[in-house]
DNA sequence: GTCTATAGACGGATAGAC
DNA sequence: GTCTATCCGTCTATAGAC
């Protein structure tokens, strides 16, 4: 922690102190963000206690000791992975405010959702793994960060079932069929694979699937533009 | 391995041997299925590598060299695990066939795999969290097991949507969806209860839930009974 | 078939030189 | 900020008495 001095000694109008300091800032954020891009894949692939912080550091070609030395915890390090896949889930979910045509809406959605499975399926497999064993380390971001913005949706569907544009589903329950068959082309894609005969799935039968489950969602909720 | 000896030596009309036999055959039995029962808890709750032996043997109430007596290894216990579920799985997935009718047929398929969710909610993550891992130990079982159902199954979803019966759904995309949104109400409870703000998922609910799913699934596929 | 004790490997975290 | 060496706890698995 000998980066503490640096804010603790007043050093405003030292020369060649801000530099310095500015220099070492960047190395220690390219390092974290390279930490927890490697630390993402092997708790993807392990789990949380079966990842090793010796794992994670050889993947990223730094001793183990460095890891330590920017992420004090293994939990840390766990905690910033989570904190960071919010944050890119909390970016697709902007996409069902763009339009009030429910067709659109939904439809962009999903159509955002799967985008983000495909492109970074590791992050929801930590995430999957997570909730799995309790979300004992999350709990903080459900309550305060997802449901806040699920409250907000469910009073937008509500809105369109109304209005006739909808037909009367449950919000929550539409919600939370949208997250699973999504999200289950991220998490459960060894399932997938194996049963599709194939080793991996094309970037070209993805985009197919993508507007399959487009189209059995707005089927789902009988959603038509007003 | 002491046990081998009874099958080796030639002892079938040995009258004290053979109730004997009988007797070890049962504490072993006994034995291994409660092992099975606490392991499936334990692996659900913390994955293969965050689940110990001790943990397990302790949850049986037994000392953990006797675990090791019955199944000589993590693995060998976590696969006994891993195909007991099947098993399971494979019975609700009879209820597929009971009807030519495919709201009856899909309907019914939703509703058992929603039960099974709401019986056996730790067997659902230890599976799902083995696929999550990439599915490593139980490829023998998607492969020879459950695929020759899933290509069943696609047959006659196909000759439904050739007679009219369904709308023009991709079959295993589907499929898929079926088991994505009935097993997260299994998998992701935790996630679902911190959402929905309380502790656990009331037997009520869960039913008004079951429900709810079969409608949204029977508005996806656009069925109707012939 | 049951149980205590322990071997042997591995993992998280830290000390301290550079 | 980097890295080697190491402490100490935990884990799987087994030896061997009962």
């Amino acid at each position: 922690m000998t980066h503490d001095d640096a804010l603790a000694t007043p050093t405003e109008n030292d020369e060649p102190a801000a530099p310095m300091r500015r220099r070492k800032a960047h190395i220690r954020e390219s390092n974290e963000a390279h930490l927890v891009a490697c630390a993402e894949a092997v708790f993807a692939e392990r789990g949380l206690a079966g990842a090793s912080t010796a794992m994670i550091a050889e993947r990223a070609g730094l001793p183990k000791a460095n890891l330590h030395y920017y992420f004090p915890t293994k939990l840390d390090l766990y905690r910033r992975v989570l904190e960071d896949l919010f944050e890119d889930w909390y970016r697709a979910a902007d996409t069902f405010e763009c339009s009030d045509d429910p067709v659109e809406a939904i439809g962009g959605y999903v159509r955002a959702k799967m985008a983000l499975s495909q492109r970074r399926p590791l992050g929801s497999k930590v995430w999957a793994n997570e909730i799995i064993h309790g979300a004992e380390h999350m709990q903080d971001i459900l309550t305060q960060r997802v449901k806040p913005w699920l409250d907000s949706r469910v009073v937008v569907i509500e809105s369109w079932v109304s209005r006739g544009l909808l037909a009367p589903v449950e919000p929550q329950t539409f919600m939370f069929m949208i997250w699973a068959i999504t999200q289950h082309y991220a998490d459960f894609d060894a399932q997938i694979c194996a049963l599709r005969g194939e080793r991996e799935i094309s970037r070209r039968a993805f985009d197919d699937v993508t507007e399959e489950v487009v189209a059995l969602v707005i089927r789902a909720c009988g959603a038509r533009s007003p």
